[in-house]
DNA sequence: TATTGTTATACTCTATAACTATA
DNA sequence: TATAGTTATAGAGTATAACAATA
């Protein structure tokens, strides 16, 4: 079998694996609110510091309605909290719970047994790279789309 | 500034790099029927080897109805052409117009530029090692969000 | 009877805009 | 006047199911 034009091509690549790792989170993650990213979202309120919702919004690639309804359903389930921001009371800064905190560290065991079998194919060393990789470029990006780089200016 | 738990994680990491592929990517295929997905379904067209619709629907991801949508749009455009398969009167096979194939060498070139850009925070090794290594894991996942096992299986 | 592709429908998801409250 | 967050609405995108043609 030649090999096909489009598996020469990043964005290609890039589909199959982001849409495998979705696929395989989302099975993990099938009876949290929001599913992977109500778990980005959790992942975030545990961080000592707590952040606004529209700075959560740009770090994960969110609408700003989409946050509100994700945080709606996390806070309904007890896991997640909103207090008005002292320095600013039209921002509210989130914040997960005992639960939430609970919670989040079974899921974040349960997630990095996930990574690891979409990884699986690669070698050790090789998924380590790939990780690294990952990493460097998605907190690095430096046009609009890097929510890092906006992140840092508006403080977190 | 700490580091927010989700930095950690595979999937914030794959999701920013993803869309922030695909945010580049739109840019440049704005006037392509389709957008980055008329694309892929337009560079598996230019192959020598002419591919079922359901195929290549599983190969890029998508629903099946999705795909002859994007099939119409692009063969309204006179990129690509649909032809009843021989072997399987049931099946169509799909191939790049001569203006298609031109279309496409163009649109190629652009998006080889946009992948440069998109990969530009990483060292030129680096970014051959991590297109290695997710062209790699693209093509090796073999649970059933494998698009190319399944090609390989079913022919193409 | 099962499968390819198409069509029509319904549903989900997302974005747009309008609103409240703060600044 | 501008911004954070919420809400309601409209729109895009997606999946579901029914259908025709062929196996």
């Amino acid at each position: 079998m030649t090999t096909p034009a489009v598996e020469s091509d990043l964005g290609w690549a890039l589909g199959v694996v982001f849409r495998g790792y979705v696929r395989a989170a989302e099975e993990v993650l099938a009876d949290l609110p929001g599913g992977p990213r109500g778990y980005q979202v959790l992942a975030s309120a545990t961080t000592g510091e707590s952040c606004s919702q529209q700075v959560l919004a740009h770090r994960l690639g969110l609408d700003k309605t989409v946050m509100t309804y994700l945080i709606d359903d996390l806070e309904r389930s007890g896991l997640v909290e909103r207090r008005p921001d002292p320095a600013d009371r039209r921002a509210r800064l989130l914040s997960a719970t005992e639960t939430g905190l609970a919670r989040f560290a079974e899921t974040a065991e349960a997630l990095r047994r996930v990574e690891e079998h979409v990884l699986a194919p690669l070698a050790a060393q090789e998924r380590d790279l790939l990780r690294d990789l990952l990493r460097k470029l998605a907190t690095r990006q430096d046009d609009g789309s890097n929510p890092c780089a906006a992140v840092d200016e508006i403080q977190c």
